[in-house]
DNA sequence: GAACCCAAAAGTGTCGACAGTTTTTATGTA
DNA sequence: TACATAAAAACTGTCGACACTTTTGGGTTC
């Protein structure tokens, strides 16, 4: 059991400017359960008893709540209390709409604004991941990691930071809450891989229209994979 | 002075079940107070100040920054309490950036999902709008709210829960901001009208493509004028 | 047995108070 | 005067308690 009144987490005093607060903690705990289904998705939130389970008031709690609201992973009622959102087919077509505008202009922004050292680093992760696809047939590592890691590098080179901020803490927090539950393991990786290929050269030559287009086109396809994948299910 | 324990608002028992929260009502009442400037951009939130002066406890108040935060209209930082966000050239393109993709994506759904009832109303809006610019030279009402309902009905037709929240409940009330505090009358009514036209006969046609493609001119278009009229300022 | 009513239990909304941190002010020294 | 230092004031983070609302579970009536 968590004990009660920690404020001072007094260890290591010289490197540790950090002073997480106790919310931001919880917030983030809560966040990966949600995320990964362990707490379920469409469960109601009892605030007194995880306020229990985690050995803190439930102001503290009450606050994390809200944050995960904003991310939407939960949904609040007056008087009724949260609960995690349910996933449905219909939302995961909606976030890949919104993925496609949004990262589109990421990678339009990104061959504008990323330095050549950003690319160069790209350059040798997309080389990682094909090594990785030849050895171990590794499906599921590109899928679910591999290309995350890629798109958060894009985005991050659009250097927006109101986009940044859109898709990396908002939106890419319930995509992945969608890829761990719905288990979106895909056949596709290879063509991924060549996607991402593509696009990098776009990139490389600096080629904003270009980069938009297949970016676009990238998304698309991946839809489409998850759409005939979901419709077996539903 | 307010009243300090208000719970029951008790008038009206029948036609009230709208139960609103105490922190519902502080966080619209904020969020006005800073898109209109009455609470000056970059300053202090300091949370006696406001709880007493709003009569509510710091408890609810919190929660009620909290949500500002989400929308990005104030910062906080450990410790050291929250701010209105600063306004800034760079920010406000990287809004326009941002609402280039999403809203391009709006008009493209918006013109395969928009009932034909909606198409009307959205046709005898702008019908409205064309008559208060010949009339009264309407420049400021033109610009500073036609527009955003023009928009705003577009971004509802497209269907998508999830763009119309990030749209709606986000990104259009940081626009107001600059909108109110930047002062941004323009002098491309007419020619923004006209631009809403072209969109509108794009999406009675139903064609998507050429819809989006409308609406990102539009807002580029839009962007522009807009540099244009703070490099001056700046 | 189903529908209704009412008290009890559980849950959410709001508050005031305390603990720890940052900022300000007061004080002493070079 | 300028600067370092320490006390104090102000502020944020967290908690437990109370008020109001919703749900639950019996009991009553038809």
């Amino acid at each position: 059991m968590a004990n009660k009144n920690m404020q001072n987490h007094s260890a290591s005093k010289t490197t540790d400017p950090v002073s997480i607060t106790l919310t931001d903690r919880l917030f983030d705990t809560l966040q990966r359960a949600i995320v990964e289904g362990e707490i379920p998705s469409g469960s109601k939130i009892s605030e007194p008893e995880l306020a229990r389970r985690h050995g803190v008031s439930r102001g503290s709690l009450r606050e994390a709540i809200g944050r995960l609201e904003a991310r939407k992973l939960v949904k609040r009622k007056p008087n009724l209390g949260a609960r995690v959102v349910t996933l449905s087919y219909e939302q995961l077509i909606e976030i890949f709409q919104i993925r496609e505008a949004l990262e589109g202009m990421a990678a339009r922004l990104a061959a504008q604004n990323m330095s050549d050292q950003e690319i160069e680093a790209l350059q040798a992760l997309l080389e990682a991941h094909g090594e990785q696809i030849e050895e171990q047939h590794g499906l599921a590592y590109f899928q679910k990691q591999g290309d995350l890691d890629f798109h958060y590098r894009i985005v991050q080179g659009s250097k927006n930071r109101q986009l940044i901020g859109l898709l990396c803490d908002d939106l890419y927090h319930l995509l992945r809450m969608y890829r761990y539950q719905f288990g979106m393991r895909s056949k596709r990786s290879r063509q991924a891989y060549d996607e991402h290929h593509y696009l990098l050269n776009a990139i490389v030559a600096r080629d904003g229209e270009m980069a938009e287009l297949l970016m676009r086109q990238h998304i698309r396809s991946s839809r489409r994979n998850v759409e005939s994948m979901l419709l077996e299910t539903f």
